[in-house]
DNA sequence: ACGACCGCTGAGAAACTCCTGAGTGTCAAG
DNA sequence: CTTGACACTCAGGAGTTTCTCAGCGGTCGT
């Protein structure tokens, strides 16, 4: 699940990342309305989280200028209870949500989940491989109807592969799409995950569904092992 | 894809290379700003990375002297929050694009795509001779729609031959482009790998798909053999 | 035909990648 | 305070990949 945070204030954004990272999400953050629009252009988010005071370009321009782009992600924007801005004009422009700091972070997830799951049409809800299911709005995992309970790093890389499925993966960009993109430990915290996720999710006597591709990365078989 | 890295940050320099070369991309890293202009002058990259703290020469003055030498290459350049400088300055100064430190790798490399798609027509995503085809996004490459799996060196050596299809490239040219440019071994190595690329992507009982033109180098022919 | 050169080949050493089990640190619940 | 869950680190080992090397055979100029 990703997250782009389009947050200035430094202090914030980082708890705001940790939080959310912890919570199994993926997080970017960029302190700019400029970089916001670059990045949410270029890349999939699932949601993204907008500030209205920003240096550069103010979230309404942001948000007005990633709906111009056809950039339908949804966005929650976060807005002062002093702003010149009144908080009806976020639905206005296309926010899909919107909270009011100084927030309290239960409810930011809950809101991002409850956006999640309204989703957009174009995404499946539920994530397939086989016999393997995911369903990203209840964090949960299925095998043949039966739950198995993850961790969230194991369920952070497993639907990051989810997502890739069929591709080849390399260690470093899951490790940038699971782990913080400033991740500086052991890389080898992949190979372990990757072991923790087939010890839960294999079938016995059946092949690895992440299957080795040796010298390159990870891909999760369509089939699903 | 060629990139130029110039970061004396070594740290920094080697994550970057690192993300970049999953990506994809072929890179160079050179760390201070004398080098720089001398391997940007000599060889054709698709875009330069280039900080501006840089030890001998920094880099507005590296970019001023590259365009003073008529190299035209996109540059991104890496801003420090706190520098002496003011990031509108790099605009003047003919950079492409600028980035402020610190920044989140996505970004980076989305900026970079941006770059180089601006600068160019877009390549093939898919080198095709004969019913060989060789897929740089996702590292696969097949035979009528039979995978063949590679070693890194050997899909490094088959994807650079691809590229040259139908030309003729020299030992060195090869040992320059598929192994590090300051690789200081037996140059039989190329020998060796050519032999290893024939015995899985040949078709047995026809002729090689990678000729062998003698005291020259090899060609790999338009059909795939 | 002969020697010099060039590329081909098989064997094996060296380096590397990935897997695995064990262990540390942290945090929260009991 | 103890226990357990979780995230992560670390080192050893198996297996693969990379590279070196030496001998062989074909080709070319004389």
């Amino acid at each position: 699940m990703r997250v782009l945070v389009v947050e200035d204030e430094v202090r914030l954004a980082e708890t705001v990342r940790r939080g959310l990272g912890d919570g199994g999400f993926a997080v970017d953050v960029v302190h700019n309305g400029e970089d916001a629009v670059w990045i949410a252009t270029e890349n999939a988010f699932d949601v993204i989280i907008l500030d209205i005071m920003l240096p550069k370009l103010n979230g309404y321009k942001v948000l007005e200028e990633l709906r111009r782009r056809g950039v339908w992600t949804p966005v929650l924007m976060l807005t002062a209870k002093d702003g010149e801005y009144d908080q009806s004009d976020a639905f206005d422009l296309g926010a899909d949500d919107y909270l009011t700091k100084p927030f309290s972070f239960i409810v930011l997830v809950a809101r991002l989940r409850a956006l999640i799951r309204r989703g957009g049409p174009e995404r499946p809800v539920i994530l397939t491989a086989g016999d393997l299911s995911l369903d990203p709005a209840r964090r949960r995992v299925e095998r043949t109807g039966q739950e198995i309970p993850l961790t969230p790093r194991e369920y952070g890389l497993l639907e990051f592969l989810m997502h890739h499925r069929g591709d080849v993966t390399t260690k470093s960009e899951i490790l940038g799409g699971v782990w913080d993109p400033a991740f500086e430990g052991d890389p080898n915290i992949v190979e372990v995950y990757v072991r923790y996720l087939r010890n839960k999710i294999d079938v016995p006597f059946d092949r690895h569904a992440i299957e080795t591709v040796r010298g390159m990365g990870y891909r999760l078989a369509h089939d699903g092992g």
